[in-house]
DNA sequence: TGGGAAGCCCGTGTTACCTCA
DNA sequence: ACTGAGGTAACACGGGCTTCC
């Protein structure tokens, strides 16, 4: 099992080491950076004499430790590189755990889990109740309840498909929430703003980043994960866009050299009927770069007929509108082809 | 060692809620 | 006050992958 030091102060050393997890199934025994440059949140698993014991005996499962470096203790500045004030960050902790101030001047408790309260209450377990500002975020209470059982992995993800409703595996928040239908959480602006920031670093989540993402937020992990995904499919859908647009260009200018070519096409066919034997000129190779719009001819050897004239014209032709690489590069990569030799 | 079961995560499509013009 | 459009959080479902037995 990889071992690995939690440490605060100089956390750039401490976790130079460390590198961005790649795969998710297998993060388990990853650490978490929020980022490879700048740690603004670490979270280690390993052997240290603080934190909470996951499992001790499941399989031959060893211990893990979860170490958190809590955000509230790292300067503000040095957390965010836009230094954008993150209130909850600091804030909420001291004053109102788990309420967020929406935009719209909304409270919103994104953090009380009715499920795990619920379970709590169940089993008896030492943990506050869904109302009071005990200051036990979700994390915590995921985790608490992560670690009353002995598969960490199994849990964790039973947790997360509980929280995600699925009817098939297992009860949703609302199920289990008064049988409320789903309300619509707004993410405030420094929630997005943050979410945003750890996009940009890294567009998917293993499990360890996802809960600490949700404890910095406040929010559930489950939320975070399904930000994360729709973030993708926005992503996605407007890249889809972009390159619906450029391919759309792309087919346009394509067209109009086609019309071009057989303008071109006519002119010289005219021009070879019009025109005495002796007259005729050499194949010429016309090429247009679509982006430049500038044409290189060529002029190949000595065409002793016109048929072979029009023929080497023809051909030309059709490898102008050939162009295989055309499309993969955007136009401005598109460069005047080479004179033939 | 191969195969099935279970668990997990992700992509995709959809729904429902919220905001705003 | 009402309404339709747009944005987006949340959900449902299926598939791929990994781990375990």
């Amino acid at each position: 099992m990889e071992l690995a030091l939690s440490l605060g102060g100089d956390t750039q050393k401490s976790f130079s080491f460390l590198k961005k997890s790649t795969n998710n199934s297998s993060s388990h025994e990853e650490l978490l950076t929020s980022s490879n440059k700048d740690l603004r949140f670490c979270m280690g698993l390993g052997k240290s004499n603080t934190t909470h014991e996951l499992d001790e005996n499941n399989g031959g499962r060893k211990i893990l430790h979860l170490d958190l470096l809590p955000l509230s203790a790292v300067p503000l500045n040095q957390i965010m590189p836009s230094q954008i004030p993150f209130p909850w960050l600091s804030q909420n902790i001291a004053a109102e755990p788990g309420l967020t101030n929406g935009p719209a001047g909304k409270v919103l408790d994104m953090n009380r889990r009715p499920i795990v309260l619920e379970e709590e209450a169940e089993e008896g377990a030492d943990l506050s109740s869904p109302n009071s500002n005990s200051g036990v975020s979700s994390f915590q209470m995921e985790f608490s309840s992560i670690y009353r059982n002995g598969n960490s992995r199994s849990l964790i993800g039973k947790r997360d498909h509980s929280e995600a409703g699925d009817t098939e595996r297992g009860v949703s928040d609302e199920d289990e929430n008064n049988g409320l239908a789903r309300k619509k959480l707004r993410l405030t602006k420094e929630q997005s703003a943050f979410l945003e920031e750890s996009f940009k670093e890294h567009n998917t989540l293993n499990p360890k980043q996802k809960f600490a993402l949700a404890k910095q937020l406040k929010l559930r992990p489950r939320q975070v994960e399904v930000w994360f995904q729709n973030r993708r499919a926005r992503t996605k859908l407007k890249q889809t866009e972009l390159d619906c647009e450029y391919l759309k260009r792309c087919c346009e200018t394509l067209t109009e050299e086609n019309r071009r070519l057989q303008k071109e096409l006519q002119e010289l066919r005219a021009l070879k009927s019009s025109q005495p034997l002796y007259m005729q000129l050499p194949a010429t190779t016309l090429t247009m770069c679509p982006s430049c719009e500038r044409v290189a001819t060529t002029t190949a050897a000595a065409v002793p007929t016109a048929a072979a004239a029009t023929s080497a014209t023809a051909t030309n032709t059709t490898l102008s509108l050939a162009k295989p690489n055309l499309f993969p590069f955007p136009p401005a990569q598109v460069h005047a082809p080479q004179a033939a030799s």
